[in-house]
DNA sequence: CTTGAATGTTCGTTTGGAGCAACATAAAGC
DNA sequence: GCTTTATGTTGCTCCAAACGAACATTCAAG
């Protein structure tokens, strides 16, 4: 029997209450969206037509809704010539925990580390 | 009779075929997060415990899927102790195309701005 | 090598996201 | 001021995202 996680029907908890400091990053990169386009002279209409999304999707952006997908934003990265900024988010070389703890490790699956690593 | 954007049902295009470009800044974005995961000794499940979702939605992220919601992502880069990664993108500050063009306006909306500054 | 755990994969069910419409509000430009 | 147009908001329908379960596969550690 074998739980494979908890028991939550669909209501994901993330989407519905993110953690503050998920909510208050997706509400800053919304805004960083909008005064992009509006730098740009786009409405939201416009932008929306070079995603490939409804007007809605991107108001609900800038307004930082969680549940929108990713692929959305970075569409909206894309077409407004901003995607390379993506590049640097959790990039393994500037990963700090990692460079530092890792050094000559490579494994592909997880292991139980139930050393002091706990950190969390 | 007014239409908003275009005739879309739902299946929405940036989902199932988005850019190549952004189809590819999503998979690497996956992998990053997969490595920085690794490195911490975390399973996909325990990883999904701590963000608040199943540990398909992982598994989904690690491949970069496009409709998967963006506070999956967001979480799970907050889980990890990289959600400063985060704050650089789209950031007003480092926006060539805004710092240079924009000097001295904030529109609250944008306006048709027919002129030769077609930047795409 | 063996074994147990992590990960991949598929299926059915449920719920919410995305699209569209219609209208309200507010700001930009005259 | 007035007009135009961008943006906010609500209600509806439809489809897919997320869950849970069960099983296959593949790696890691002993």
């Amino acid at each position: 029997m074998y739980r494979e996680t908890r028991s939550v029907p669909h209501p994901t908890a993330i989407n519905n209450e993110p953690p503050a400091a998920v909510e208050a990053a997706l509400a800053r990169l919304g805004r960083n969206i909008r005064i992009a386009r509006l730098r740009r002279s786009l409405t939201q209409a416009q932008l929306a037509e070079r995603i490939g999304v409804s007007r809605f999707v991107v108001a609900a952006m800038e307004r930082g809704k969680p549940s929108t997908g990713i692929a959305a934003y970075v569409g909206a990265l894309w077409a407004l010539g901003l995607l390379e900024d993506l590049a640097t988010v959790a990039d393994p070389a500037g990963d700090v925990h990692g460079t530092a703890l890792e050094r000559a490790r490579a494994p592909k699956r997880a292991r139980r580390a139930r050393t002091l690593d706990d950190d969390f």
